[in-house]
DNA sequence: CCTATGAATGTAACCGGTTACATTGTTGCG
DNA sequence: CGCAACAATGTAACCGGTTACATTCATAGG
C-alpha cells in the first residue's frame, strides 16, 4: 500500500482565507455572488495551496462523473483510432474525459468491459456495431444511462445510432464496379465472426449477387489484414475464370493485395481493378492511388460526442443519424481490358 | 439539466437483507467475516436490486480511483495505438481503467490535458516523449503521482523513463546502411518540432554524419505522412548525385516512397534501397518487403501498465527501463549495385 | 430613525461508500 | 459453571465536496 498524499482540500483553501468552505466552493465554481476582494483573496489561496477539487467528492455530490466511456474492438485498425481520437477532441472541448476499453471485437468482452466501465463511473457509452448483449442493453436502459452505436445502421430496435449503413454501401460499390464494366468481380474480406461491419457489407454484396445472377461474383475471406489482403488475392486469382475487379471490404486487404498483384503478375489497374473500403490516411499515396469507399468516420466522432454531451449536459434526446459515405474516384479502378 | 436517476445504494441493499452496510460492505469487497447465509442473502440482493457500487463515495473513501492517464500525441499513428492498445489491455488485467487525451505533439496542450486528467482523478500517467513543461513535472511530484515517460531514453533529470533511445537507434540503422555498402544515404523524415522521437533521431544520424565525414548524408523533411513520404522522396532524388539507400526515420514516410519509387522511374531496391523505422503492421507486406527497425511498443505498454499498478497496489518504485530494438532485414535493403 | 431589501457569507446536512471500534453471541476449557 | 476468546455483525465517524437555508450587514425608502 501507499504512503498518503498530502493534498490541499477545500477546509484548507477556506480556513488559509478566513472564509466558509461555502464561499470557496462560490469562487471555485464561479457560481453565486461574491465579493471582488473574497473571489481574489481565494483564488490566491487557492493557487499557494495548489489546490484542486477532488474529483471523487465533486462526482459524488453532484451525481456527475463527466465521463464518458467507449469501446473499441481494436485500436489496430486506424478506423477506430480515427473516430475514438476525434471523439475524445471533443469531448475534451465540452469538458468531458474519455475512458477506453477494448473489446476484441467479442461481445461477451464488450458487454463485461461495459460494465466495468459503468462501475468506473463513466455516465455515457459509445459503442461500435450491433450490440448482441441484451443484458447490457437492458442494464444501460435501467440506469438510464445513455449510449449510442455507431459504425452501423439500425433502428428496428430503437437503439440510437450514429453511424452508416455499410450493407448498401456495399452494394452502391458494386454497382460502381458494374457500371464501370466489370462482370466478374471477387470480394476480399476479413472475418464475419464478431464484426458487424464485415457481416452486414457481405450481406450487401450477397443480395446485390442475387439480383444480377448474371454477374460473376466471388467472396474470399481471410485475416483483417494485409496478410489477409495478399492471401484473399490469391485464392480469387486462382480461379479458372479471373475476375476483373476486386472489391476489398477493407482497405487494410487492399493494401496488401495492392502488394501482392506484382507477384502474381498482374498489372493494377490495367490487369485488375480495386477497390477499397475505408479510406484510409495512405490510400491516397499508393501505387495506383486507391479508388474505395470514404467513411464518415471523423464526422461520426464528432457527432457521437456532441449528442452525448448535449444529453447529459441539456438532456436533449439522442438522435439516430445516417451518415453517408462517398466513393472516392482515384486510379485503381478503370474499366476491363477484355 | 437531467432528471435523477433511481440506483440501488448501498443502504437499501443493507435494508432488503436486514443486515447494516458495513455488512454489505464486507460481502461486496469479500473482505472480513461474514457468514455463509449472510453473503448469499445478501448476494442475491445486490443483483435483485441491480447495485452497482458508486465509484465516487468509493473513490472519496479509498481515496483511489483506479484510473490511469494516458497522454499520447494522436492516434493517428498506430505506434501510438499500439501502445495504449497494450496498455489498456494490462491495465484491464490489473483493474485499472484508463482515461485518454490527445495533446497533438503540443507541449503546452499536454500540459494542460494532463492538468485536466489529474483534476479528473487519474493517479498515475504515462507521458509520450520528452516533457518540457517543468511546472507539470512538478505539480506530479508534488502530489506524488507516480508517471513514467516512454518512447524516448533520457536518465539526466531522474524521471522515470520507459523507452528505446532513439539516437543510437538512428545511428545503428546508419551502421546498417553503410555495413551493407551504401556511402550516399538520404534520410526522410518529419517534423521536428514538438516530436522528440524525431528530433533525437535526426541528432542520431547528425552525430553519426559528423564522425563519417566521407559519407555523403543528406537530409528532407516533410509531414508524418505517406504524403510527407512522397514529397521527401522526390527531393531526394532531385539532388545531383542521388543517394543509393533512403532511411526513413518512420514507416510511413516509408510507405510514401515506397509508393512514390515507382513513380520516379526506381525499382527497389535495385535502384534503391528504402530502410524503415517503427515495424507497423504492414510493413512485411509491402513490395519488396520493408527492412526496418522494429520498436519494442508493445513490451513497452505493457512495462508502462505493470509498473504503474505496481507502484499504485505495493508501492514498488518506478524502474526506468531502456528497451532495445531491432532492425528487421527484409528485402528492401540491398547492397548499392553502382 | 426604523425597517424592508438584497448582497455577501456562514452553517450544516447530505452524497454513498469504508472501517475502527463497539457489541453481541458462541464455544471451549479450567 | 464461569469466563476468556473469538466469530459475526452493528454503529457511527469520516472522506471532500455542494447547496438549501440561515444569518449578518449595509443601504435606501418612508
Amino acid at each position: 500500500m501507499r504512503t498518503e498524499r498530502t493534498i490541499g482540500t477545500i477546509r484548507q483553501v477556506a480556513d488559509a482565507t478566513g472564509v466558509s468552505v461555502a464561499t470557496v466552493s462560490r469562487v471555485v465554481n464561479g457560481s453565486g455572488k461574491v465579493s471582488a476582494k473574497t473571489v481574489e483573496r481565494v483564488r490566491q489561496a487557492c493557487l499557494d495551496l495548489n489546490y484542486v477539487p477532488n474529483s471523487a467528492a465533486k462526482a459524488l455530490t453532484t451525481k456527475r462523473s463527466r465521463t464518458i466511456g467507449v469501446i473499441v474492438p481494436t485500436l489496430a485498425h486506424s478506423i477506430f483510432a480515427t473516430f475514438l481520437g476525434e471523439l475524445e477532441a471533443v469531448c475534451s472541448k465540452l469538458n468531458y474525459s474519455v475512458v477506453i476499453a477494448l473489446s476484441g471485437g467479442n461481445p461477451e468482452q464488450e458487454s463485461r468491459r461495459a460494465k466495468e466501465l459503468l462501475a468506473m463511473g463513466a455516465e455515457a457509452f459509445a459503442l461500435i456495431g450491433a450490440q448482441r448483449d441484451p443484458e447490457l442493453i437492458a442494464l444501460l436502459n435501467l440506469r438510464e444511462v445513455p449510449f449510442v452505436r455507431t459504425s452501423i445502421w439500425r433502428t428496428k430496435d430503437g437503439i440510437p445510432t450514429i453511424g452508416y449503413d455499410n450493407e448498401p454501401l456495399a452494394k452502391q460499390a458494386m454497382e460502381y464496379l458494374v457500371a464501370k464494366g466489370h462482370r466478374r468481380v471477387a470480394v476480399l474480406h476479413g472475418p464475419q465472426h464478431d464484426n458487424d461491419r464485415t457481416r452486414l457489407r457481405l450481406r450487401g454484396i450477397s443480395s446485390f449477387a442475387h439480383e444480377h445472377a448474371d454477374l460473376t461474383i466471388t467472396t474470399h475471406g481471410g485475416s483483417l489484414d494485409e496478410a489477409g489482403g495478399v492471401m484473399a488475392l490469391r485464392d480469387a486469382m486462382e480461379q479458372e475464370h479471373k475476375p476483373t475487379a476486386v472489391l476489398c471490404l477493407s482497405d487494410v486487404l487492399a493494401l496488401g493485395a495492392l502488394f501482392e498483384a506484382p507477384r502474381l503478375g498482374l498489372k493494377i489497374p490495367a490487369d485488375l481493378s480495386i477497390m477499397g473500403f475505408d479510406d484510409l490516411a495512405w490510400s491516397s499515396f499508393t501505387d495506383p492511388p486507391l479508388t474505395t469507399m470514404a467513411l464518415p468516420t471523423l464526422k461520426m466522432g464528432r457527432l457521437v460526442a456532441n449528442q452525448l454531451a448535449a444529453f447529459l449536459d441539456d438532456g436533449e434526446p439522442l438522435k439516430s443519424v445516417c451518415l453517408n459515405a462517398q466513393i472516392i474516384e482515384r486510379k485503381s479502378v478503370v474499366a476491363p481490358s477484355d
